[in-house]
DNA sequence: TCTGGGGTCCTGACCCTG
DNA sequence: TCTGCAGGGTCAGGACCC
């Protein structure tokens, strides 16, 4: 039996959410990322597309291509409000909504054609509610798989012309005699896991087209990209993409990195900013009631050289000196004189079971968990920035870093 | 010219074990 | 005891997605 897959995809979503609250600004070109010489663009009003500034462009160069566009800071907590509303709004088509991003979501509605109509009325039923209660408008692909239902979702989008910005179908639908129709003439950089790197080696063996793809002989394609991608690229070049539509799946790993707005030379302060870092992770480990076993830290240095350098630890961990402690040994291993730009760090191998019980600092004695319990429970109250650690207090008060915090760049500009 | 932050997945090297 | 091999875990890096 064929299934009916819908994407929905939210139009420039971060600009909309803005233009919504500020209606001064419609018409304008409008822009929200990171402010500051090192941030990059997060979404672009259709009216900045037309000067060519689109998502993860610097800053800078976007407030070269258009001097006069409005920059916003981006607020994540506030959009990942508006993101609950819309998904609750999926959930009431059908229970098997799994959202990509704040902004993104497949649903399988194969099971809710009785209730609430075929694909094509239910995207469009999606659409009015969405505009009805947000003010905020989607594209919607309809198709028997995530692959079309994506592509499909992307042919439904707006455009920007020679003119100024012209509006999309609103919905897509590829039908399943179709979607070979529909697939082949995509460029092949089209297809989901495509990037540049794979874009290079499937052009030298004289690949352009998704169709071309499909064509080719496995053997060919498996010895440019590799037994699992080759494959898999290969059957989705050819219609051929069974992957389900899976709600709530766990996350695999949770971190925090952070470009700073100057490089540090120093690993003092590297620790300090460490520490930082680390309190935040372990904050949002306990939120989620996991703990993890493998911490590892990330480097960028001045010239964009990136290492990672990971532990893995005898038993799962959650707490801000835990994971500074493993950290912390990692980082000494590196060299900071030629200028790190960003640092993270990330836990993974995470499991529900193993959190707090396998806590080291439990092993060395009790008072750590019952400490973080105090430590969460007077954030959850009075605000993140009321207590952390020691080392983060300053003169402005305790610099920690919280969710929601603007993530596209410092806002800061670098020091002469 | 300048390249964020949240992730997932894959590959290859290396080590250990049976 | 030595060697080869397979399999699993760890680590580092790369590619990709939004």
């Amino acid at each position: 039996m064929s299934r009916t897959i819908l994407h929905v995809d939210m139009d420039a979503f971060y600009a909309s959410v803005e233009l919504r609250r500020r209606p001064e600004l419609r018409g304008q070109p409008v822009v929200v990322g990171g402010a500051g010489a090192r941030g990059v663009v997060a979404a672009a009003s259709y009216e900045a597309r037309v000067y060519g500034i689109h998502s993860a462009m610097p800053s800078v160069q976007a407030q070269r291509l258009c001097p006069h566009a409005v920059f916003l800071d981006g607020d994540h907590a506030h959009y990942a409000e508006v993101s609950r509303r819309i998904m609750a709004v999926f959930a009431a088509f059908t229970p098997l909504v799994e959202a990509l991003s704040l902004d993104e979501a497949f649903l399988d509605v194969t099971g809710a054609h009785r209730l609430h109509g075929d694909g094509p009325t239910i995207a469009r039923a999606i659409r009015e509610r969405i505009w009805e209660e947000e003010g905020l408008t989607c594209s919607v692909g309809v198709a028997p798989s995530k692959l079309v239902a994506k592509l499909a979702s992307e042919a439904a989008k707006p455009r920007v012309g020679r003119t100024g910005p012209e509006p999309g179908l609103g919905v897509k639908v590829v039908e399943r005699d179709g979607v070979l129709g529909f697939l082949r003439p995509l460029p092949v950089q089209a297809l989901w896991g495509v990037g540049p790197k794979t874009l290079e080696k499937l052009q030298r063996l004289g690949i352009d087209t998704v169709g071309q793809l499909a064509d080719l002989d496995e053997r060919s394609v498996v010895g440019a990209l590799g037994p699992t991608n080759g494959r898999h690229l290969r059957l989705l070049a050819q219609g051929v993409d069974p992957r389900p539509v899976v709600p709530h799946q766990p996350a695999k790993s949770i971190g925090h990195e952070e470009t700073f707005p100057h490089d540090h030379h120093e690993l003092g302060t590297l620790r300090h900013e460490l520490v930082r870092l680390a309190d935040a992770v372990a904050a949002r480990l306990r939120t989620a009631g996991v703990a993890g076993r493998t911490v590892s830290i990330k480097v960028r240095f001045h010239d964009f050289r990136t290492i990672t350098r990971a532990v893995t630890l005898p038993a799962a961990v959650d707490t801000g000196p835990d994971l500074v402690r493993a950290a912390a040994g990692l980082l000494e291993r590196i060299d900071p004189t030629p200028g790190v730009r960003l640092l993270g760090i990330h836990v993974s191998h995470l499991s529900e079971d193993a959190a707090r019980q396998l806590s080291l600092d439990d092993l060395e004695g009790p008072e750590w968990g019952s400490a973080t319990d105090a430590i969460d429970a007077i954030r959850a109250r009075y605000g993140a920035g009321a207590i952390g650690p020691a080392s983060l207090a300053g003169p402005g008060g305790i610099r920690v870093k919280r969710q929601g915090d603007q993530q596209w760049g410092p806002s800061e500009r670098p020091r002469p």
